[in-house]
DNA sequence: GTCCATGCAAACCTTTTGCACTATA
DNA sequence: TATAGTGCAAAAGGTTTGCATGGAC
């Protein structure tokens, strides 16, 4: 929710990745990076195009898409799925340069948080299943302080006689 | 990959469900529930049709996402996405209760492994995020041992200098 | 001047829905 | 017989693509 201080180094190494690719830089690629590194939060397609819009920019949602496409190839942003029907996009400056989330199932809250236990559980796979882990993806669902402290429960919906699954 | 020996105890508890919701069981509820409980693996909507077909039952694909979300609903059955642009059903009756996943990103092979480290990340969002957990999600995507034995490499596409996020 | 990007609209793909018909209980 | 399910086709929704025009280098 808090802006970044500069943008600008960012836009300067996604400037260079294009230039290392061949490709021009233009102003639509420049206005698409500049929002999505000056936010802290993670952006749908259709919020880039609202606070696009919002600073006097017309882009086509087929550039906005094509723009995020080479920000995820630059290794500058990262594309995630919720689970909400659609990608959200986060530039991958921020404090914690690798962390997991927190996703609360009543009000769509994101909350970055560390979990250190993962590196180990890379190594433990690698040496017990021969798999070279490149990347994870880890996400905790359930509720947030403030949607518990509003009273929402999470029903349950299942067989009233629930299956043992620990 | 192998099938189990018998389905017909979780179709069991699947009619009790629907039972219990006062829902008709019914010949393609029965089918799908039953293609899902004899598979060990993570199936499609199209490879369920599929198996369904070779079964000799002709089930529409919208009764068949129907009764899977019903299979989800009852708890029997998990929804997957591994981001393939769709989504996969597994159901819940195999040797490892909780487990997550393995994804090579060259062959899609999926892998169920255990990471008991999971319960103390929960335990500790609770603590420092008051974040109440309901369930979660890890995935490991990366090379399997067999694709990394067929000389697969993962080549990396990003800034030449890539930017620094341990 | 040569590529490549852009914008628009159409296409795509999975998933959902409306509706007439049929089956369950 | 009442209620809910099924199948088909159309719709929905996010994302991708084709193509003519325009911009970067």
């Amino acid at each position: 929710m808090t802006e970044a201080p500069s943008a600008r180094p960012f836009l300067n190494l996604f400037g260079r990745y294009l230039r290392e690719q061949g490709l021009p830089v233009t102003h639509q690629r420049e206005a698409v990076a500049q929002v999505v590194f000056e936010s802290e939060a993670h952006l749908s397609v259709d919020e880039i195009e609202r606070r696009l819009r919002d600073r006097g920019d017309r882009i086509g949602k087929a550039t906005i898409y094509r723009t995020l496409d080479l920000l995820v190839r630059s290794r500058l942003v990262e594309e995630h799925d919720f689970g909400e029907g659609f990608k959200r996009y986060e530039h991958r400056l921020s404090r914690q340069p690798v962390h997991e989330h927190l996703v609360c199932l009543e009000c769509g809250k994101v909350i970055e948080f560390q979990a250190r236990e993962i590196a180990a559980v890379e190594a433990r796979v690698q040496v017990m299943h021969g798999f070279l882990p490149a990347r994870h993806r880890l996400e905790v669902y359930g509720l947030c302080r403030e949607c518990q402290e509003a009273g929402v429960t999470l029903p349950y919906q299942g067989l009233t006689c629930p299956i043992d699954t620990v």
